[in-house]
DNA sequence: GAACACATGTAACCTGTTACATGATTTG
DNA sequence: CAAATCATGTAACAGGTTACATGTGTTC
């Protein structure tokens, strides 16, 4: 139940709406782990029902502003140091390399040459976002620009990969 | 929906049973797309259902051995050379980097100690898996063999940079 | 005052996980 | 004959996606 953490982490910086939450998820924690409107929305409701957050003030607009309680920090915690990080990825990505065989030689490097262009996108994605973004000093910030890092060295990492596996195909 | 081009992307290489499949899951598909015994039994019927599979034989046990059809093939070839790969890849993992800052420093490092091993353990893993697999000539050896070596730049890939992450850590 | 951004909530559906339930054949 | 492996099926639940539904405040 990692998008419970997700939120909790967000709310350990500084207090936020449903709708902050949403934005936040679009631009930093989009590539680790998307969530909907309509997910964040329901989480909120159940995570201010079980008090690991509190709605703090209310705003316009029938605004709600959630803030994490003592409990959510300790949940938040917990989570970071006692359970292990394991959850199976998926890539759909990956799965269709195992059957390229299907296709012609040309389809299958078609293929490997749209994962090329795929990187690319993404490791530039990255970096105008890391433009963008006013990196200031506090620790979303600082674990943001890991992760960032993280993301421009997967990209950099699957265009070699690419470029090599449709080298491999006769 | 790619459990069910998973599916059809094994049986496209030789007619198996749902137990075969899942077996296939198990060594094969594992990194890219986990699947459990429930979820394949499932589809499987629903894929026979809908006449992209069918029984071909059945053996001792209750056995099901299931072949891929004509419309099967075209299913899964369309999937692979119309479809965008774009499914969101979740990652616990990298989530929990977005939130150390709630832990000490210390407790941090820890965390990415934890993920190098994890990496290594990974790299290990499928160095014994491509000692163990006779690789032979058919599509999903080549595949399965250029899948791997994915594999395994991917785990190395995330060493370095949990390496470099735990030196940036103050 | 129209358009846009802010703001929330819920219902239906699909996918995936865990657990239960059962039985047949092979191997030592 | 006991244990391991082969073999299938289903039910309950959790998590995620899409679509619908509604309304307020700000900006041009």
């Amino acid at each position: 139940m990692s998008l419970r953490h997700a939120l909790l982490g967000l709310l350990s910086e500084r207090p936020a709406s449903g709708y902050d939450l949403l934005k936040l998820f679009e631009t930093s924690l989009a590539t680790a782990w998307p969530a909907t409107q309509s997910q964040i929305y329901t989480e909120l409701t159940k995570l201010a029902g079980t008090g690991l957050i509190n709605v703090a003030a209310e705003g316009p607009r029938g605004r709600k502003e959630y803030a994490l309680t003592d409990e959510g920090l300790a949940e938040l915690r917990h989570w970071l140091t006692e359970t292990k990080p394991q959850r199976n990825t998926r890539s759909d990505i990956l799965l269709r390399v195992f059957f390229l065989g299907v296709l012609t030689a040309e389809q299958a490097r078609g293929y490997l040459t749209e994962l090329i262009e795929l990187s690319d996108q993404g490791y530039q994605g990255l970096r105008r976002l890391e433009e963008s973004v006013d990196w200031d000093d506090d620790s979303l910030s600082v674990y943001g620009r890991i992760a960032l890092e993280y993301g421009l060295r997967f990209n950099a990492m699957r265009r070699e990969w690419a470029e090599w596996a449709a080298g491999q195909i006769t």
